[in-house]
RNA sequence: GGGGUUGUAGCUCAGAUGGUUAGAGUGCCUCGUUGACAUCGAGGAGGUCACAGAUUCGAGUUCUGUCAGCCCCACCA
């Protein structure tokens, strides 16, 4: 059993335990299971690539949520899936296709949807290889992926639905489009940044020779489209005007000077060109006044119908139009000019907006009870502020085009009749028309945006349209773990679709976390080379070391950096696990495993390691349960490493090395019983590590991730009901760090003993100090200690509540030294009692502050009243040497 | 133009419900090789909690404003 390796090496035994853990279903539950449901559906992963530090962090959450609550008895279930990522996982196949010097049109729809498909296949097994490396505890018996079957019916299910009532519908619209992907984009896919442009200041003459007018444009280009220039109707520069008509200038074409309140005076010139099919509110205000849709910019971002300009790209169009204008004497100057320019979220490419026909779903009657939701606090989100970024964003909501221009993706059930022309849409797949009954149907070539059937996941996973034992049992689902950067993408859009399709919401919390940054704070990314791959840091410091980090020192809904130092901390503390255990294991050898100490047997070390696990596991449970993960992690690293390890361990020493067997079983007993469960309450951050450990216990049976989360309950047979455990463990402890503190000054090594005289002046301490001395002996190694009423006259000194503590040291010690060692202390002290001295003189403070505060306070003072008094004692007595 | 968020030790960050002399990790300095652990142990230095007001007996914590950084939303050409 003592055969344990002398550090830990995580690379020996993390895969073994979790194929064991997958071959004994373990992470396996079903509808009927006892229990509370407790369900999480993942956040699928994109099936473009490989899983990146966030999806670590926010895998991590998940499961140690998920593998608290099973340990809670809950019926844990841990929904695991991918996501088909329409247009990215499709540039990516595409990207490899160029490279193969083909692509998409010469291999066509159906060969290429193959190749999308091994893609997947590859990148999917992989990211489910990279989840298990994790240790994440899906129900694997139940992966799914936005595109298989289930999910598919959804699809169709919903969308059908949603065209029959009139929430979705046709039409031809202004959209963002990116040229380079080829499609239209919704408006959240378009990321704004300010850029430096330039304003450029043209002039239009009129038709009847009678001067111009000037307008202002970031964009010269799309004057080739221009069919109007419109003006405020109150401005007075242009009231007598209006109704005029203008020649656009290297066009030749006659346009109307109009007027429309969506003008701003102030801006520019006052009069705005207006390109109806190419500016989204010059559409509107085509609309309004009739104005002609004149297309000249194509979808790949070159010109089109556009004379001379035809073929150019929209850039060196640009260019030419603007040295063309000059040339004719229509430029009037041009301006630098800071404005925001929309680029795909995807390739970064600057978005062209265009007419064209696209789908889209009608959000106003969807977003009205995800908004209620949220205020009657049937939904809530972790951390709360985030709620109010939601229901902004619902209150501002615009419909979403849903169509793209793709073919990876859910084809849209639509079909156009060639015969008749009348469009049917089905929720199967049909092959004559229902109006005319017509053969020649052709189908709607475009795909669903990937965002549609994320909607659904929560319910199309757990077997929806059909009404099934899950979706009974287990939606709504318990809590949604996400980072803040889709919630809009995907948060919202689910709880629409749960409460639209459902009834009810489809998550009662949603949990948010920030980014995972690089040691810099930037956002890691492939261009700038900065990501760390999950993978590689679990192959160096383990998945239990890596969880750790990622969970401490952060707070939901903030960003954290990635350190490799970090890392190496967590795998320290796994490390100092392991060696404690190590120390246990070789004890207990040959030892009576059924030895049980009674509670005359518990000394007090005992009883406070045993009270301090208590308060360590109701501060954990608390803050598991309000998703304050990362507090929960610090406090078990906290009494692991500085209370079960620096000190209760270094105490049993003495009992574990001496000849009386019922103690040394007493301490055992203790140790194993401490070290048992705090591994149960450390497992579901560190699953690995704590499984492997409590196997080598004796008394410990099963897998770990099945056994009960730890309670104060289960321990209440040892606990001790003394109300002044701390109290008393603070005197000892803060003796032995005065003892350690002098023994540093005088430079005499820490494991050196010396000799110690301690005067103890608060009479509830002496009884207790004489029975516990050997703890100030064994931790300051402090040998002989003799109790005294008198102080020794050469000797180095430190005060504690309740004593005086001398290190006699005839002769070593240097009087002005000490003095002034001593004088510093004292300073410190009375800053301290002087501030709580003027609380206590405050009558306000007296007579309106609580009752206990007061009384602490006056306690605080005498004790501190009583060290400066011994201190100056002691001060004077080294002056008159 | 709105909204959010951050500002605490050299660095990275904790500090519900206001109540000792503000903490951790890491880095730094001094010391330590025999029995769990150098992936360690002991000790130490280091902070007027961004700034200014307000509320309060009492503010890192609540409120207002200022400054600085980051982020999101938004149709001003």
């Amino acid at each position: 059993m003592s055969n344990i390796a002398k550090t830990y090496e995580p690379q020996q035994f993390e895969k073994e335990i979790y194929a064991a853990w997958e071959r004994d279903k373990n992470f396996h539950t079903t509808a009927e299971a006892s229990g509370e449901p407790y369900c999480i559906v993942i956040p699928p992963p994109n099936v473009t690539g490989q899983l990146n530090m966030g999806h670590a962090l926010d895998e991590t959450l998940q499961d140690i949520l998920i593998r608290y609550h099973r340990m809670k008895g809950d019926n844990t279930l841990w929904m695991p899936g991918t996501d088909h990522a329409g247009i990215a996982t499709q540039a990516r196949v595409e990207e490899q296709l160029r490279g193969e010097g083909t692509n998409r049109y010469e291999l066509g729809r159906e060969k290429f949807l193959e190749r999308v498909w091994q893609w997947k296949e590859k990148f999917g097994n992989r990211i489910s290889y990279q989840l298990r490396t994790l240790g994440s505890s899906c129900d694997w018996e139940r992966e799914r992926f936005t595109m298989d079957k289930g999910c598919s019916a959804a699809v169709r299910k919903v969308f059908v639905q949603l065209y029959n009532e009139g929430l979705i519908y046709r039409g031809r619209r202004i959209t963002n489009w990116c040229p380079s992907c080829n499609t239209a984009l919704s408006d959240i896919e378009v990321e704004h940044e300010t850029e430096q442009g330039h304003l450029w200041h043209l002039r239009y003459p009129f038709a009847d020779g009678s001067g111009y007018v000037e307008v202002a444009t970031t964009r010269p280009e799309t004057m080739l489209g221009d069919t109007g220039v419109a003006v405020h109707p109150d401005d007075e520069r242009y009231k007598n005007l209006v109704g005029k008509t203008l020649i656009l200038p290297l066009v030749n074409r006659e346009i109307p000077l109009f007027a429309d309140s969506y003008v701003d005076k102030n801006f520019g010139t006052g009069a705005v060109k207006v390109t109806p099919a190419h500016d989204p509110n010059d559409f509107e205000m085509g609309l309004r006044h009739n104005l002609e849709q004149v297309k000249v910019i194509n979808n790949d971002g070159t010109m089109i119908d556009a004379g001379k300009y035809t073929g150019l790209d929209r850039y060196a169009c640009r260019e030419q139009i603007v040295k063309d204008l000059e040339e004719g004497g229509f430029l009037v100057k041009i301006e630098n000019h800071e404005h925001a320019v929309g680029h795909c979220h995807r390739c970064h490419t600057t978005i062209e907006p265009l007419i064209s026909k696209q789908w889209f779903v009608k959000m106003e009657t969807l977003a009205e009870p995800a908004i209620e939701a949220v205020k009657s606090g049937e939904l809530q989100f972790v951390p709360e502020r985030f709620t109010k970024t939601y229901i902004n964003w619902l209150e501002n909501i615009r419909d979403w085009c849903i169509s793209r221009q793709l073919w990876w993706g859910h084809q849209i059930p639509a079909w156009y009749c060639d015969d008749c022309g009348e469009m049917t849409v089905s929720e199967t797949d049909i092959d004559e028309c229902p109006h005319c009954h017509g053969k020649n149907l052709h189908r709607e070539e475009d795909v669903l945006d990937t965002w549609f059937s994320s909607a659904l996941w929560p319910f199309s996973t757990m077997g929806w349209p059909n009404d099934t034992p899950e979706l009974k049992k287990f939606y709504p689902t318990s809590v949604l773990v996400t980072g803040y950067d889709i919630i809009f993408f995907w948060v919202v859009r689910m709880v629409m679709m749960g409460l639209k399709f459902r009834g009810e919401v489809p998550f009662k919390y949603v949990f948010i976390h920030g980014l995972v940054r690089d040691k810099f704070g930037r956002k890691m990314s492939k261009s700038l080379g900065n990501g760390v791959d999950p993978v590689e840091i679990i192959n160096k410091y383990g998945a239990d070391s890596l969880r750790f980090m990622l969970v401490t020192g952060n707070t939901p809904g903030n960003d954290l950096r990635f350190f490799d130092e970090r890392v190496e901390s967590a795998r320290n503390f796994a490390n100092k696990i392991w060696n404690a255990s190590r120390f246990l294991l070789m004890n207990l050898e040959g030892f009576d495993k059924n030895f049980k100490p009674t509670r005359e047997d518990l000394e007090f070390a005992d009883e406070w390691i045993l009270h301090e696990l208590a308060k360590t596991i109701d501060a954990v449970t608390k803050n598991l349960e309000r998703f304050e993960l990362g507090e929960a992690a610090r406090l078990i690293y906290e009494f692991i490493w500085l209370e079960f390890c620096d000190y209760y361990i270094e105490l049993t020493k003495t009992r574990l090395y001496g000849s009386d067997a019922r103690a040394k079983s007493t301490a055992l007993f203790v140790l194993e019983k401490v070290l048992e469960c705090t591994l149960r309450l450390l497992h579901p951050f560190m699953p690995f590590l704590t499984e492997i450990i409590r196997q080598k216990l004796p008394n410990a049976q099963g897998s770990i991730m099945l056994a009960p989360y730890p309670t104060r309950d289960e321990l209440k047979d040892l606990l001790s009901d003394a109300d002044n455990i701390d109290e008393f463990a603070n005197v000892i402890l803060n003796t032995v760090r005065t003892i350690r503190n002098l023994k540093s000054e005088l430079g005499i090594d820490s494991r050196k003993k010396s000799a110690v005289v301690l005067k103890v002046t608060n009479a509830n301490y002496k009884k207790f100090l004489a029975e516990n001395v050997s703890y100030v002996t064994d931790l300051a190694f402090a040998e002989p200690i003799t109790f005294a009423d008198e102080k020794p006259a050469h000797a180095m000194s430190g005060v504690v509540d309740g004593l005086e503590i001398y290190l006699p040291l005839e002769g070593l010690i240097d009087v002005e030294k000490e003095i002034a060692r001593l004088t510093k202390e004292l300073e410190k002290l009375r800053k301290g009692a002087a501030s709580t001295a003027g609380k206590l003189k405050n009558e306000r403070f007296l007579s309106k502050a609580p009752a206990e505060v007061v009384q602490s306070e006056r306690d605080k003072l005498a004790a501190a009243e009583e060290k400066i008094s011994s201190l100056e004692q002691r001060i004077k007595q080294l002056e008159n040497l």
